[in-house]
DNA sequence: TCACTGTCGATTGTCTACAATAGGCTATCA
DNA sequence: TGATAGCCTATTGTAGACAATCGACAGTGA
């Protein structure tokens, strides 16, 4: 280890990665320092320390995360692999704006992969309860807990994003949970835009419900019952009032919006 | 610019990029080394230079392409991002290899994306008559000049990949298109294991037509003809034989490849 | 007042150098 | 002969320095 990289170096020992599936395969491999850099960053942006259309200046985070510049510029490149970031050549990176129709592009396109997990587990599953939902419901637990008794609004939206991409990761595509989770990155720069409007939609004992319910339409052997859940799922988490505030609206997104009242 | 860099640097001013995408909003954004060495290396790999699960050093790359190992690496996140690539920490990076269930794998999700796309066109859409097509069929005529005139194997299957891409586009979510520009990377491996056996299974005409009738089964206004052209599109580009060749197969990759006989 | 042009600081792009590591090879021992 | 430990080399990870570029600002002219 070299003299410097101090505060992200430290961390590697005893990491908790906010995308815990990078360490399933070996049991110690310990990520590089951009790859650290890449979940510090974006950590950053869902807590909204650094909000969408935000100038982020690597050598700011070089101090900030204290490495140099390569790890970070690396990690910049991770995240601009899945959308965070948007990078211009020569002028830098920015968070990536959010306009109306960004937010619509985002959920759309993840309710739309969530219900191609369904699909394809439907397809190629002869008997849905051969499914092995161990995960989906230590994920429930870990959801359930953190609502009841946390009170850390972004520990709530790890716990919920985390079982969303278990149930994404029943349809046993690799490539498709690759893609879910990058397009959850997006999903949770919009929410950090909304934090605390969350508790006002619903109870945490409604969230946990509804998210029970899920599972159990998942799993309940009707596909379109399934897809169904899938589709009704989101409406009520992003609140109508908020969407409106964003700048950006389409033809497209409005008729979308229109389309839930 | 430096002293250095010049094999990359110097295609800086006349580049065609792979992704033509990259370039479209601004007029003039050349590129960085990093990008272009991301364009470079898919293409070696395209190309069949470097296969599935090879070793790839960084520093071969830097005096292959002539730049330094910065901007390779950069250029190598860049690819792991779409999969093309795969890095394990300290260990290098190789190119991604291929199990008979990655491809049932990367064909499957390839598939429904396309399928999202077109869901997305018809359910956003009040009459598809409206639906703008003209980048589709410059994809189009570009695609039948290619297998008509052209005998550039490489060059058709850009071709082919380009005309996709636009269908994908129809649906105006950016964030699709992203993911499918991705998964596409991977099947372009795949091809590049099968160059040769596409002009067994086909005649170019035939190709051309099987894409123009896709064509007009998307624009149709019927979205179930339009679903079902999709699915039935790729069934004949891989021949069974191919994926009979390839190790690690699954239950669930055996039993999609028995579906299609 | 407005448009234009040149300059300057802040920032990015790239290169080089060095430290740390992984994986193969040899020597040693049983 | 086979396994194991230890070195050695090739390669990756990171840092730091420099060149090129962008964007803001002030100055110039109309």
């Amino acid at each position: 280890m070299h003299v410097t990289g101090e505060a992200l170096a430290r961390e590697r020992s005893g990491i908790e990665m906010t995308t815990p599936s990078l360490a399933r395969d070996s049991l110690i491999d310990s990520p590089s320092l951009a790859e650290l850099a890449a979940v510090k960053i974006s950590e950053l942006v869902f807590r909204g320390e650094i909000g969408p259309d935000d100038r982020v200046v690597e050598e700011h985070l070089c101090s900030r995360l204290g490495v140099s510049r390569a790890p970070v510029r690396e990690g910049l490149r991770i995240l601009e692999g899945s959308g965070l970031v948007v990078r211009r050549p020569r002028a830098g990176v920015r968070v990536a704006s959010l306009s109306q129709n960004d937010v619509f592009e985002i959920l759309t396109f993840r309710e739309g992969l969530e219900q191609m997990a369904v699909t394809h587990l439907y397809r190629f599953t002869d008997d849905i309860a051969d499914v092995d939902a161990t995960e989906l419901d230590a994920a429930l637990v870990r959801l359930a807990d953190e609502f009841e008794n946390g009170d850390d609004e972004f520990g709530r939206i790890q716990a919920s994003y985390a079982f969303h991409t278990e149930l994404v990761r029943l349809c046993g595509n690799s490539r498709i949970v690759s893609s879910y989770r990058q397009i959850t990155m997006q999903v949770k720069l919009c929410m950090s835009l909304n934090l605390r409007r969350l508790n006002t939609v619903e109870t945490p004992s409604e969230n946990v419900a509804r998210h029970r319910d899920l599972r159990a339409a998942v799993l309940s052997g009707d596909v379109n019952r399934a897809l169904d859940a899938i589709s009704g799922h989101g409406h009520d988490t992003f609140a109508r009032e908020f969407l409106d505030t964003l700048p950006g609206g389409t033809e497209r997104s409005a008729q979308w919006l229109d389309a839930r009242d």
